[in-house]
DNA sequence: CGTGCCCCCTGTCAGC
DNA sequence: TGCTGACAGGGGGCAC
């Protein structure tokens, strides 16, 4: 679910809270969603030690914890990371899974209704290993259309399967794969390989330039996201070709279609994104 | 190694 | 009013 827009959005909200905050009480109510380690050793290592900085890796949520180690949050499909001040009104989570209970009674909730996200802490080490494991940040300046047109031509993949890889880039999901190739005018099926350079520039092109305006909008709510303040993300009224099937593109007016790559839903506009390529319009 | 497919889990919605 | 099947922002594991 969340991508990195969604994870960017709460990064930037718990910065405001979470850094110098001490761990005072850690409660894992669903044991399944720890990784690497036994739930009461990850508790144990978390207790009374001190946030500090949180940062993002492609989908994944980061907050430094000293001493325990790096903490790494994947939100899987429906994840939340939901910051509690004392007092608050708003209605308690139906769906906890871990909550850390920080200084001056502000808690930190992992909810998630499906547990198909993770919470792993990790050594400097591992870090460092577990982050190699991942694609390049599509907002840094070493992402460059050069280095995405040298990692596109050793795929055969469908190029929307190939975004979906996080060894490749780091960060892009289906919502915005979709999003991504329906702005570049790509076929999803269209073999990695197979683009042309002025389809590459226009493809990395438009991946940052959607997830820049995700970002600013705090991401797309389709049913589960929410900021860590428990907002709904805004970009859902500005999506041209995800969860659109059947309504007219924005552009041309076919009918938006959804297909099935590798079983996941990927929708386009037929008459916008040829299958035969750039030249075939 | 690269690629495709199944599965993890719960909730919701459309169709009968 | 149920029941059943399809589907949902992800990713790990396994077979080829």
């Amino acid at each position: 679910m969340p991508e990195l827009p969604e994870a960017e959005t709460i990064v930037q909200e718990l910065r405001r809270t979470v850094p110098g905050l001490q761990i005072q009480g850690l409660e894992v109510l669903h044991p399944d969603l720890i990784r690497g380690a036994e739930a009461a050793a990850f508790r144990r290592q978390l207790l009374g030690s001190e946030i500090g900085d949180v940062t993002r890796r492609g989908k994944n949520i980061i907050l430094d914890s000293t001493p325990a180690g790096t903490l790494v949050v994947n939100l899987g499909m429906s994840g939340r990371l939901l910051l509690r001040r004392p007092g608050s009104h708003d209605s308690e989570p139906t769906h906890p899974g871990v909550i850390f209970h920080l200084d001056h009674g502000v808690r930190l909730i992992y909810h998630d209704v499906r547990r198909f996200g993770r919470l792993e802490l990790q050594t400097p080490e591992g870090h460092r290993r577990w982050s190699r494991t991942l694609g390049p940040e599509p907002l840094s300046s070493s992402f460059t259309g050069k280095r995405l047109g040298d990692a596109l031509s050793r795929s055969r993949s469908p190029v929307h399967s190939w975004l979906l890889d996080q060894r490749r880039v780091a960060g892009v999901g289906n919502i915005y794969a979709s999003e991504a190739l329906h702005r570049a005018r790509i076929h999803p099926r269209r073999p990695a390989r197979s683009l042309e350079p002025r389809e590459v520039q226009a493809l990395h092109r438009s991946i940052r330039k959607v997830l820049r305006e995700a970002i600013e909008a705090k991401g797309t709510t389709f049913r589960d996201y929410r900021t860590a303040a428990g907002d709904t993300g805004t970009f859902a009224f500005r999506l041209r070709v995800y969860g659109r099937g059947g309504e007219p593109c924005h552009r041309c007016r076919a009918p938006i279609q959804r297909t099935i790559l590798s079983n996941r839903s990927a929708f386009l506009c037929p008459r916008c994104q040829g299958e035969a390529g750039g030249d075939a319009r």
